[in-house]
RNA sequence: GUGGCCGUAGCUCAGUCGGUUAGAGCGCCAGGUUGUGGCCCUGGAGGUCGGGGGUUCAAGUCCCCUCGGUCACCCCA
C-alpha cells in the first residue's frame, strides 16, 4: 500500500498515528503549564531558545548518539529538496548544544523552550509520535551546584502541578576519565555471559553495554544481578561531584533517591544523571521526565570542550499524571452582543469595545432573539448587550446581565463604562437570586 | 517491529437465534413565547453500521482479508 494511493481514497482525514489534536478547551490546561514553566525559567535566569523543529541528521547522530534507540530507529529523517539530509528532532538538548557552538553567547548560557519533538514508535498510552517537551539547558559550567540547582528546577515545577506519587532518581555515570575503564570492564562481566542475555542484548552488548543494565527483561535482569554499576567506578573527582551534588538536594530537602542502575538512553551523559517519575502513569512509561550532565556535548558537535546540563518534561504525561481535573476553562468573555437589525450594529460594537480592550462575541447568521441569547448564554458571557430597532433608533444598548442583576438600558457611547461599573459590581459577590431554581 | 482488544449518528452506547424502514441519551437546529437565555415540552436534521470480498432467500449480526483506533512488549518524555 503506497502512501499515495492510501491518501488518494476517500476515508476522511485524521492526524497522523501517533499525533493528537490539543483543542480548547483542554488546550488551555496546556497553555496554563507552559506559562507557569516560562515564569519559574525566567526566575532563575533562563532565557528562551527556540531552535528548528528539524536539523542536519548529523545534529542528533552525532550529538544523541549512533548506538542508541532514538537515532537508528526512532528518527523521521529525509532529503529534502537540496539534497540535504535532515531530520524531525527527537530531542533538544542537541539542537541548543549545536546552536551554542553556532552563535557562541556568552557562558554560562542559560536557555529553557518548549515545543513539539517527534519519534517514530509505535504509540501507545503516553507515548506518542509528535509529543511535546518543556526542558532547560545550561552550558558553561561544571560546578556540582548547578546540577542542584538544574535538578530543583525540574522537581519543584513537577511538584508545583501537583502531580501525585513523584520520585527522583539519581545516578553518575562517570566521565571521560573513569567511563571508559568502568565500560571495559563491565563488558569483561557481560561477555561470558552473553548467551543468558536477552535476545535484544545478546549481540547488542557491545555496542552499549550500559544499556544491559537498564533492561527490564528477567533474562538481563537475572544475569547482570551481580554486575558493576559505574558508581562503584567513579573516578575520585567523580565521586566528589557527586557527592556535593548529592549534598546539595538534602540540604534543599529534594528527596533524591540513588538509582545505579538508571542509565539513560542517551548516550551524551556524563556524571549525574536523573529522572522524575510519577506513580499515576503505567508502571513502563512512569517518567516524566530526566536529564543529565552533558559535558562532551558540545565538543562532540564541533565546539570547545564545555559543560553542559539540562533536563526535559514530557507535556503529555505531565498531564496525563495529573488525571482529567481538566478545569474546563471558561471562555473569558465580558459581552456578547445581540443585534436584531441584521448584524451591522453588532460588527460596529464589537469592533469598537474590542479595541478598547474588552473581550466580546457576538452572533451571526442574523438568528432570532432566542438563538442569540441562548449563545450569549452558553459563551460564558457576562453580560449580552442587546440592540434591536428600537434600541438602535434611540442610540441605545440594552444591558441584559447573564448571571444575575437588572437589566438596564444605556446610550450605546457609555457601553464601556456601563461594563466597567458591572464589573467592579461584580467583584463583591452578589447573588441576586436567578441562578439554579429548584 | 511483535502481540491482545475494539470499530453502529458529532459524543457515549443499545441492537435478541441472521429476519420488515438501524434505535436511545447527550449535543446541534427550529418552534412553544411576533423582543428575552438557562428549566420544561414538541418537532427536525444528522448513518457508506470503518472498507472490500464471501456464506445465505436474507448480514450491523457469521467467515476471510484489509484499514483504522487502542492497550501492552521494546524504548523513552
Amino acid at each position: 500500500m503506497r502512501a499515495a494511493e492510501r491518501s488518494a481514497g476517500d476515508e476522511p482525514l485524521r492526524a497522523p498515528s501517533g499525533t493528537h489534536d490539543i483543542l480548547p478547551p483542554e488546550s488551555a490546561v496546556f497553555e496554563g503549564v507552559v506559562a507557569r514553566f516560562a515564569s519559574r525559567a525566567r526566575l532563575a535566569g533562563y532565557g528562551l531558545a527556540l531552535t528548528p523543529l528539524f536539523e542536519e541528521l548529523a545534529v542528533f547522530s552525532r550529538g544523541v548518539g549512533s548506538s542508541t534507540d532514538v537515532v537508528t530507529k526512532e528518527m523521521y529523517d529525509f532529503v529534502d529538496k537540496g539534497g540535504r539530509h535532515l531530520a524531525l528532532r527527537p530531542e533538544v538538548t542537541a539542537s541548543v548544544a549545536r546552536a551554542y557552538v553556532q552563535h557562541r553567547p556568552t557562558l554560562p548560557w542559560r536557555v529553557w523552550y518548549w515545543g513539539p519533538q517527534f519519534r517514530y514508535e509505535r504509540p501507545q498510552a503516553g507515548r506518542y509520535r509528535q509529543f511535546w517537551q518543556l526542558g532547560a539547558e545550561v552550558l558553561g559550567t561544571g560546578d556540582p551546584d548547578l546540577d542542584v540547582e538544574v535538578i530543583e528546577l525540574a522537581w519543584t515545577f513537577c511538584e508545583g502541578e501537583r502531580i501525585p506519587g513523584l520520585s527522583l532518581a539519581l545516578n553518575s555515570l562517570g566521565d571521560g576519565a573513569c567511563r571508559p575503564a568502568y565500560r571495559e570492564r563491565l563488558l569483561a562481566f557481560l561477555e561470558p555471559l552473553a548467551a543468558q542475555l536477552c535476545p535484544e542484548h545478546q549481540t547488542r552488548y557491545r555496542d552499549n553495554p550500559l544499556r544491559v543494565l537498564d533492561c527490564k527483561r528477567p533474562a538481563c535482569r537475572d544475569a547482570t544481578a551481580a554486575a558493576p554499576t559505574p558508581l562503584e567506578a567513579l573516578c575520585p573527582s567523580c565521586r566528589t561531584h557527586f557527592a556535593r551534588v548529592q549534598e546539595g538536594l538534602a540540604s534543599l530537602g529534594i528527596p533524591a533517591v540513588v538509582t545505579p542502575r538508571l542509565v539513560r538512553g542517551l548516550d551524551y551523559y556524563t556524571r549525574t544523571t536523573f529522572e522524575i517519575t510519577a506513580s499515576a502513569l503505567s508502571a513502563s512509561q512512569d517518567a516524566v521526565g530526566g536529564g543529565g550532565r552533558y559535558d562532551g556535548l558540545v565538543a562532540a558537535l564541533g565546539g570547545p570542550e564545555t559543560p553542559g546540563i539540562g533536563f526535559s518534561l514530557g507535556l503529555d504525561r505531565l498531564l496525563l499524571a495529573r488525571g482529567d481535573d481538566a478545569p474546563a476553562p471558561e471562555a473569558g468573555l465580558e459581552a456578547f452582543v445581540v443585534d436584531l437589525t441584521g448584524g451591522g450594529a453588532a460588527l460596529v460594537l464589537t469592533s469598537r469595545l474590542r479595541r478598547a480592550g474588552v473581550a466580546v462575541e457576538r452572533a451571526f447568521d442574523s438568528r432570532s432573539l432566542r438563538a442569540q441569547l441562548r449563545m450569549a448564554d452558553r459563551s460564558g458571557a457576562a453580560v449580552a448587550l442587546i440592540i434591536g430597532p428600537a434600541e438602535r433608533a434611540a442610540g441605545e444598548v440594552r444591558l441584559h446581565p447573564l448571571r444575575g442583576g437588572e437589566e438596564s438600558v444605556v446610550a450605546i457611547e457609555e457601553v464601556e463604562g456601563a461594563l466597567r461599573a458591572l464589573d467592579g459590581a461584580g467583584e463583591r459577590p452578589r447573588r441576586t437570586g436567578n441562578e439554579e431554581q429548584a
